[in-house]
DNA sequence: CTGACTATTAGCCAAAAGTCGAATCAGCGC
DNA sequence: GCGCTGATTCGACTTTTGGCTAATAGTCAG
């Protein structure tokens, strides 16, 4: 089942070195113009291309691995707080990210920049910030809003060793936890993927296993931590261990 | 399974009417005691009990409906979030609840009146100030840190229904999910409270007829929105329907 | 005291979850 | 090409879940 692509724009290809190609992701359609609008008065000539969903994101990523710059927003359907951030990063280091999201809460912004984005331009901004934003981090900056302090800039461990976890994910089988994160059952994940039942329960196996887990619930639990909030929670172990 | 119960202090009994009864729920010993210090200061003669955990929590609330006051640590080991604050309160309408928390978000403290609270007083308070509240709130006002504002005082719908369906559990059912928010199994609950699988089932059955999902996992996406945070999150249907 | 109601407990059974082993296929080094 | 590794797929099998019925015990109104 091929997703249907998002349509790309101004193709006008050939060997130019100063045409740069750009992912935005968002779902909501009018901000994904904003945003394409504001590119288009930070560079020349760029290729853009859209996605609003998870699904589209890891089809069109995967097939521009050399892109310039992703405008990523964090409340994307089907995933949760930093999960594809983190996923995304991990399988794409050459690819300078940003995030643009709603929140602008201090917290927010500091484990954006932790779990690897290149910038967090907050939706609030004027068009001439979020053009700044974009113009220091394709210059090679790390790009935060002004008054904000990145202050520790070590990420909590719990959450470092989930993000982590999450990178040894495939593809498939990042898609199957994000699916299970909306508490989906795997006939229904099967169901929208396409694949047999017995496929996703494989997938699932492999997911448990890699991130240290014995059950979907605990799996849940993990990926819930990565959520756009929990700012202090204390030490917390439990999840492990506890059967007879 | 009688559970060890917290020793009691202070039982000199009788019918003085002067004496106030106070049940602290912290998981820190050394704040357990801080605290009791602190009340001492408050009043004349007071019995205090104390809880360490969830159930012993729920013992001794049951045991104590008359009680003056409940100082409640908002990072109790076995609860996510306010959840234990949202139960409690539903059970016990006449019970004043002090949430003591070493977070000290105004967005923490403004939920924390939302679900109930008359009173929030952070950790890192000074003892007087500490006294201040407790006095205040003995006295029926909601006592808040200075520089606080409530704001808008309504809760999120979500979260509002979220509660509301939490205060429909059982005393047992509201421990089972709980300890499935811990990621137990059945059997693995079963063990810890001493009664036999077929048991928790039964609970399990009702927890998720009355929190108005059709599995465990939504079960605890559903809790998870009660935890810690989770400040500004956009509407955010799913949980429901899916299905086929 | 009796009957209605509810919380708690179990047993039975179908559905869902999870494990294991195996087949297929793509990419990669030699 | 050839073998290797790893991703993806799937079926068979076991365990866990979750819905159903029912028995027991406790509460409360009349």
């Amino acid at each position: 089942m091929a997703p249907a692509l998002p349509h790309k724009q101004l193709k006008q290809d050939t060997t130019l070195t100063n045409k740069s190609t750009f992912i935005v992701a968002d779902d909501h359609p009018l901000f994904r113009e904003a945003l394409i609008h504001a590119i288009g008065n930070c560079v020349d000539a760029a290729e853009i291309i859209e996605a609003d969903s998870l699904d589209t994101l890891q089809v069109v990523v995967d097939a521009n691995p050399e892109a310039d710059l992703l405008l990523l927003d964090l409340n994307m359907p089907g995933v949760s707080g930093f999960s594809a951030l983190a996923y995304i990063r991990s399988k794409h280091e050459s690819l300078p990210t940003v995030i643009v999201s709603a929140m602008d809460d201090p917290a927010v912004i500091r484990r954006s920049i932790q779990h690897g984005a290149s910038g967090f331009i907050p939706k609030s901004s004027a068009i001439s910030t979020l053009e700044e934003g974009i113009r220091a981090v394709l210059d090679g900056e790390v790009w935060i809003p002004e008054g904000i302090d990145l202050q520790d800039d070590r990420l909590d461990s719990e959450e470092a060793k989930i993000a982590s976890a999450l990178s040894s994910l495939t593809p498939h089988q990042f898609r199957v936890l994000m699916m299970l994160g909306e508490g989906l059952l795997n006939k229904q994940i099967a169901y929208q993927l396409g694949v047999s039942e017995a496929t996703i329960k494989a997938h699932m196996t492999a997911v448990l296993r890699k991130m240290g887990v014995n059950n979907r619930t605990q799996a849940v639990l993990a990926v819930q931590r990565l959520r756009i909030n929990a700012p202090a929670l204390m030490a917390d172990e439990s999840m492990n261990d506890a059967a007879s």
